[in-house]
DNA sequence: GTCAGATAGCTGGCATTACCATTTGAAGGA
DNA sequence: TCCTTCAAATGGTAATGCCAGCTATCTGAC
């Protein structure tokens, strides 16, 4: 199912999916390779090439004759900084992308402007999967479209870490709730200006974009603490309720 | 030898020694699995292992049934895409670090300051290493003082490009002889806007800064394909001078 | 003679088994 | 109580066998 032909790359995903379900905590073992292979009903050989693939990405460490361990994330495992916060990805993601808008505006073809009407329609589709792809799909026809590679590599590398800081996503996960029409109009502002050939415009709207998600961020994230602190008082009147000495009075 | 522990690894080190020293050609079919494991004295799993590791490195690319190839490295082998013009790079510079320096008018702090003056005061060495250190320590501090860890990485990777791709670093070269105290004057506006604390003024001195970068990398492209034009027009005509019909008239 | 289909051989994909080297921890002795 | 020792656990590697997909050649029909 999740591997596509070669068998090591879905016990990669498995043991990925394991690792970030914490069932495999971060400076902690893997189960033996024979057990794996048990687990997995493969062979031993193949769970080692999912291993060697894992430890190639950083994820994972094997120390001989003691195990194999899942490397500690709180530096960079992929090269990327977990410290990067929502609202530090968000800002760098306006500031670039609206310098990429601006330019985009005044290099966009005809052609590319139909295209990123299509992926427009495809936006409203209620499916999250459907509509996170249209996301990205818009933002990277407009970073291809400034004909500049190391300005789209950068912004694909800005992808990158929003769907791989596990905060970024989580985060992200959060605000991408509200209904389509919203956000398609949002989308819409920018794609008119670029439509009109006008770079400013298209900074600006571009800029406006982030700042709601900036906010939808902030918002969510109020919410969040709130909700931490009412917990975290909820335990502590447990704990020091003295019910345990007044209750059968 | 090259494998301290794990035997693989041995492996990969040799197949890519191979692949660089042009044994195994970029597009070319490695050998066979099971001849590679003959001529290595291993045994095929740990062949497959290795395979494996590259395939994760993107240097290799396995086809089923039909054989495992060297990925072209025009691409990135390194993450970096080679194919990436000084003047893309230069481009994403100019839009990326001109809003950095706009927001870092804003955040500066004296102490920032101070130390973007001594650095200044570096630039006036006659010493290219010296000069380029401070070079990008000037546009590294400017980019930490955004306090945005996300912008500090992607201006980071703008200068791993700059330094690793050949096209690229080259270019570089042969635009920075250029006498040093132009060039401070040049910083210095950057460095009199943020201290001014005006954002606008930073973006705009940052911008013709690499204005001015553009500038020379076109003159010096300029100049490079004219020699090259004369250099041909040099061989052609000796190629075809006729001196060998007419010299012993 | 040419083109399409079949076949045989390579090539990688995976499983199985066996044995070795290192690590680890617990048992046993000083 | 501490140190030594040793055995079980775990990864490391080898060898072998068979399967599946691709390729190129060969063969047959048109």
């Amino acid at each position: 199912m999740a591997g596509d032909k070669r068998l090591y790359r879905g016990i990669v995903d498995k043991i990925l999916a394991s690792i970030d379900a914490g069932e495999f905590p971060p400076g902690g073992r893997l189960p033996p390779e024979r057990e794996l292979a048990e687990r997995y009903n493969v062979s031993r050989p193949t769970i080692r090439e999912a291993i060697i693939a894992l430890e190639a990405l950083d994820r994972v460490e094997v120390k001989t004759g003691s195990g194999v361990y899942v490397v500690e994330s709180s530096k960079g495992w992929n090269g990327i900084d977990l410290s990067i916060s929502p609202f530090e990805l968000t800002e760098a993601r306006a500031m670039i992308e609206g310098e990429a808008a601006a330019l985009a505006a005044i290099m966009i073809t005809n052609e590319q402007l139909g295209k990123l009407e299509l992926v427009l329609r495809e936006m409203e589709d209620e499916s999250p999967a459907v509509y996170e792809n249209a996301d990205k799909n818009f933002h990277g026809i407009i970073a291809r479209v400034t004909g500049n590679k190391m300005l789209d590599s950068v912004i694909a590398n800005l992808w990158y870490v929003r769907d791989n800081s596990p905060s970024v996503h989580r985060a992200y996960q959060a605000i991408c709730e509200t209904d389509g029409s919203v956000r398609v109009a949002e989308h819409m502002e920018i794609f008119e200006a670029l439509k009109e050939r006008d770079d400013k415009k298209a900074r600006d709207a571009m800029h406006q974009h982030f700042s709601r998600i900036i906010n939808k961020l902030m918002i969510a994230s109020e919410k969040e603490e709130m909700e931490a602190i009412q917990r975290k008082m909820h335990e502590s009147r447990e704990r020091f309720s003295l019910n345990h000495l007044v209750s059968s009075r």
